[in-house]
DNA sequence: ATAATATCGATAATCGAATATCGATAAAAA
DNA sequence: TTTTTATCGATATTCGATTATCGATATTAT
């Protein structure tokens, strides 16, 4: 069935916000082309994504309904229902993250936070738990979602702590390679990698404006 | 010459956290398949990633010198020689990479820090300058990296003041899409990217178990 | 009404990355 | 010393994703 690419399922959220960004600017329809070239894309290329997600087809001479393509792309990405998550770290990232009010646009809400410390006790309207609490409160509110957040020498921890009450998946924040059962999906959010990336594109360009 | 793909590259830091783990432990030398058990991968993956970028060959019965292999990545992906960054934004996503002590590992350096608030003085031993300094403290110091970790609506000015400044490469944690001229690298942390995929991974599970 | 044009969808071709295969070889066992 | 075994590198294959092509069609212009 629905088996979408991993690479499309990625540019969804991203053609999402420009669309929003369209609509709000009033535009009704756009063409592939115009949205390949913001992104540097192909023009087919969009017009794959958007076949893989949308039954409405584009029409010649036209484009895409703007409206359309938002309501769709919403809805394929799940953001209309909410997931529930629980974090746990409450240092600076964790306080990023607690702060971040665009997660429920995504279809997520934070609904406990949770640390070791138990001197901090509010932060940005999330009351903070002590880490004690985490496993009764996953098991309690069915909570499937778990982000860690806290340093590296207790992720692997928490992890384990974290799918023993029943967490399903995890938004891994801490640089470590956590190791799981094979039923828990993990997503790492891993800086070094997006680094290394940025670093070679950077080398390529000084390179190449050498060169001329 | 060393075209390495992306694939292999993002692979790359993970790799050497594990390798620095197994040299801590005093293992001399690891088989690709161990390695690739970790991970997940399969053992000609890892052993293809090793090959394009470390010119020593692994030895039938015995696998990888780890030492070597630890030496190979760090080189590899420029951890000897630190990059100098600037950071905008001293919001709590600004707090969170400035305490952030893990980057001179990955070699970046953020030199300076900046914000349109001048209230705020000093943040995690970082001195955080006015927004009004940017520009000449990039053409000062030469920076070619910006981090960009101001609120959307500000992110494509302040992106925009980067490159006329002369910034080469920018790694952005706003949740927009940037516009920029081809000669410059870019690198977007999208957390909604990756709530997508996770998100997907997770529906995927539970199908999974329903249906057992 | 007819022709021109922009855009589409479907199919085919290309490209790049992951995986499988297999002969070679270093170390360990017999 | 000979055999067995774990592991490797190289090559071939498969797989998945991107890009190119092309005929069809809605709109606009003549």
């Amino acid at each position: 069935m629905s088996s979408i690419s991993k690479e499309t399922l990625q540019r969804l959220p991203a053609y999402l916000r420009h669309l929003k960004e369209l609509q709000k600017q009033g535009v009704e329809n756009v063409a592939s082309k115009a949205i390949a070239k913001v992104f540097n894309y192909t023009s087919v290329q969009v017009r794959k994504d958007f076949a893989s997600i949308s039954e409405e087809a584009g029409k010649p001479k036209t484009g895409f309904s703007v409206n359309r393509l938002v309501k769709d792309i919403a809805e394929f990405l799940g953001y209309n229902n909410i997931n529930e998550a629980v974090l746990v770290g409450v240092g600076n990232l964790g306080h990023a993250l607690l702060s971040y009010s665009g997660f429920k646009d995504y279809g997520l809400d934070i609904v406990g936070a949770f640390d070791i410390n138990p001197n901090i006790k509010l932060v940005h309207g999330h009351k903070i738990y002590n880490l004690s609490k985490l496993e009764s409160f996953i098991k309690r509110f069915n909570i499937l979602i778990g982000i860690i957040a806290v340093p590296k020498d207790s992720a692997q921890d928490i992890c384990d702590l974290m799918i023993g009450a029943g967490i399903k998946a995890i938004w891994n924040f801490s640089p470590c390679n956590l190791v799981i059962p094979e039923n828990i999906a993990i997503i790492n959010e891993d800086m070094a990698s997006s680094l290394a990336l940025l670093s070679q594109r950077l080398s390529k360009i000084l390179k190449k404006e050498k060169n001329q």
